[in-house]
DNA sequence: CACGTTGTTCTTCC
DNA sequence: TGGAAGAACAACGT
């Protein structure tokens, strides 16, 4: 499930082996991952044209594009925009070496190729999403796209002043608060379940029942635990060992002291806890 | 084959 | 106006 980190590996993965490249060819192989645009629009404004630069906010994911060839141009070319869903990810073969970022599926296969952007030399990178509730479509202006879903600012982005005025504006459960992309852009199931865990925070608690310490925990394990993930390439089994991610799971117990985790729906998502080390 | 899965959006109520 | 809570929805593998 892609959330920020691996997002951000998906960024740093086009910056590796598609920026500054022109398109030879767009496939769209299945136009149900297509938001607001045709299959015909969507070739039009990507092939012939470069990848330029990427920008991510949260899971979002804009690619600029310009013309290929320093063409001196006319009007402003949209940008590419994608997002993963559940099982988004991305890989770049050339000359028959497929290369899929950490994250990505290792047993690989073209099954679940959604869109594929082919460069002149035959290499060419794929988005796969088996699930189909990622998307791939065009954005004139990521800006006001963001702004027009009302995204918070990115939580690797955030100052921890600006995170917790946002914080002490909501009366909510903890984790359903965490997961609102409109407080920060970024977190999902699991990373949110990660950050209470190391803060010993019960995922139910209200936040008007936190003390600041463990305000002021939260904001320094959503940086850590995004960063740690991010410098992991999001690699998630070189996650640090007392992380509650490798333990989710039907019979996982808790790193610290081993007790059965608790499995509960909260905020409508499945939610891993400490019931000993995470007291309400 | 009904179920589980998560990110996002919609709905309802306050 | 927007937050809280929860339902709905997307589509696929098991």
């Amino acid at each position: 499930m892609p959330e920020l980190p691996e997002v951000e590996t998906f960024k740093r993965f086009i910056d590796r082996y598609a920026l500054g490249r022109a398109v030879q060819e767009v496939q769209v192989l299945h136009p149900k991952i297509l938001e607001g645009v045709t299959q015909a629009a969507l070739i039009a404004a990507v092939q012939g044209n470069c990848f330029t630069r990427t920008v991510r906010r949260g899971k979002h994911l804009f690619i600029g594009l310009a013309p290929a060839g320093g063409k001196t141009n006319v009007k402003a070319l949209p940008w590419l925009y994608l997002h993963f869903g559940m099982t988004g990810y991305l890989s770049y073969t050339e000359q028959g070496r497929t290369m899929v970022n950490a994250y990505g599926d290792p047993a690989r296969t073209d099954a679940h190729v959604r869109v594929r952007f082919a460069f002149e030399d035959g290499s060419h990178l794929d988005f796969h999403e088996q699930r189909l509730f990622g998307k791939a479509g065009l954005v004139d202006d990521p800006q006001a796209y963001m702004d027009a879903k009302r995204l918070g600012p990115d939580a690797l982005d955030v100052d921890c002043k600006t995170f917790l005025a946002a914080l002490k504006r909501r009366k909510g459960q903890i984790k359903p608060v965490l997961l609102d992309q409109s407080l920060v852009a970024g977190i999902g199931n699991v990373y949110a379940d990660e950050m209470l865990f190391q803060c010993r925070i019960h995922p139910e608690k209200r936040v008007a029942d936190l003390s600041q310490g463990q305000l002021d925990c939260l904001y320094a394990q959503m940086v850590a635990v995004l960063q740690n993930t991010v410098d992991a390439e999001a690699a998630r089994e070189q996650l640090p060992k007392g992380y509650l991610i490798h333990h989710r799971g039907k019979k996982g117990r808790c790193p610290r002291d081993k007790t059965p985790l608790a499995v509960q729906t909260i905020g409508g998502r499945t939610t891993y806890f400490c019931p000993a080390c995470q007291p309400e």
